[in-house]
DNA sequence: ACTCTCACGCAACTGTCTTCGCGTTAGACT
DNA sequence: AGTCTAACGCGAAGACAGTTGCGTGAGAGT
């Protein structure tokens, strides 16, 4: 009948050896990979049709096959599932590139990031980051675990475009930060190109008003 | 808000209504008004004490000593509540200074930015704002209401201090988005002056730079 | 002062979210 | 292969947000 009891049965849509987090767990194997991965299938698929909003967990539990209290057990708030969605999604729809060349790979950066912003998912997952940084009891686990791999990729960037006075934080105040405020409000240029450029010189001008001024 | 009242009265008769007195409408009188400053006040209260959360309507109805069924009537959503008190306090909670010393200016309102963001109902704000984005019946009409006459300050500050090559715009992506995303990660410095000082400096950065790349 | 009617209080109602106890299943481990 | 137990399914109970119809009181207009 369902998604999850179909997958159970039939050994031959067993998963295919890919190890979903669940790191720590007692029990990270099989049924539980699928069950999560069921589920977080369910919220990418009701976030993209359903608009922007946080989908319900009923509604999650419905569309995934899980039944309700297993994902009130396992995630406790609609807020958790979107930041586990985004979790495990981030690295791939938002590469970092460190090919040497600065602009470049801020502008290639920049263009998707706002792309990736104004996809349906993406006011939800800002939505989610609001609301769990509201809650440490969510927050604090998850947006560490969110923003350090990105810092390190950052990091590698930069290094290899040979900006010496810019952070990784940079990154977050001239770049993250500007598309995500733009995005709610609605502020961004139609023309995502010239919105990247915008912003990718607002970078290049800091690093040069720093060589300039001492750090 | 204005959507809301108009609900209530002749469809025909609405003109549009300065969203924080409520004039314009068909009765801005004295016990709408008040049962409005009870309301708007039971929300900063309980923003104040239960740390970052949205206060649910019911609790304010407690509170306030307004029927729930009254709130549900002109407010909706608790979010609208939220944008609502933000609409009220914005402007006399981080006013924007033009004295002509750009650098003092920009200082002095980042400064008190940082400090307002890190405020209990800085993050809560936040929230009702995501949440208003994704629902245009609210946002659309609130959102443009916020933002507009305090650009309207910017370009003020800006034109005083003889800032040729920034917009108002540049303010939400240097100073704004950065205060706002930072708070929510925690990732802002403990020193709010240098922070403050960090941002600033972005700012003189660009302009800088525009001046001798021309726009 | 009188009338009109908008906004509010009231209470019952509906639908949905959320939790809980218990039995069952399926990985993990020896 | 056998045992153990964490994780899941299930249904029911509870709590809560949100809605609606109706009567009343308080501004607004004359």
């Amino acid at each position: 009948m369902t998604d999850v009891e179909r997958a159970d049965r039939d050994p031959a849509a067993s998963t295919d050896a890919s190890p979903v987090q669940a790191v720590g767990t007692t029990r990270p194997g099989g049924r539980t990979a699928r069950t999560r991965l069921a589920v977080l299938a369910a919220v990418r698929e009701l976030i993209a049709e359903t608009g922007e909003a946080v989908p319900s967990i009923p509604a999650v539990a419905e569309r995934s096959g899980v039944h309700a209290a297993t994902i009130y057990r396992r995630w406790r708030t609609p807020e958790a599932l979107v930041i586990d969605v985004a979790l495990a999604d981030v690295n791939e729809r938002s590469p970092i590139p460190a090919t040497g060349d600065l602009r470049a790979d801020l502008t290639a950066y920049t263009t998707q990031l706002i792309g990736d912003a104004a996809r349906p998912g993406g006011l939800a997952f800002l939505h989610a980051l609001t609301a769990a940084a509201g809650t440490p009891e969510v927050g604090a686990a998850a947006l560490p675990s969110l923003v350090e791999p990105r810092m390190e990729h950052f990091q590698r960037m930069l290094d290899a475009g040979g900006a010496t006075e810019l952070t990784p934080m940079d990154m977050l105040s001239l770049l993250i930060a500007p598309v995500s405020l733009g995005t709610m409000l609605g502020s961004l240029p139609d023309d995502a190109d010239a919105a990247a450029a915008h912003l990718v010189d607002n970078v290049i001008a800091v690093e040069e008003y720093r060589r300039r001024h001492g750090n």
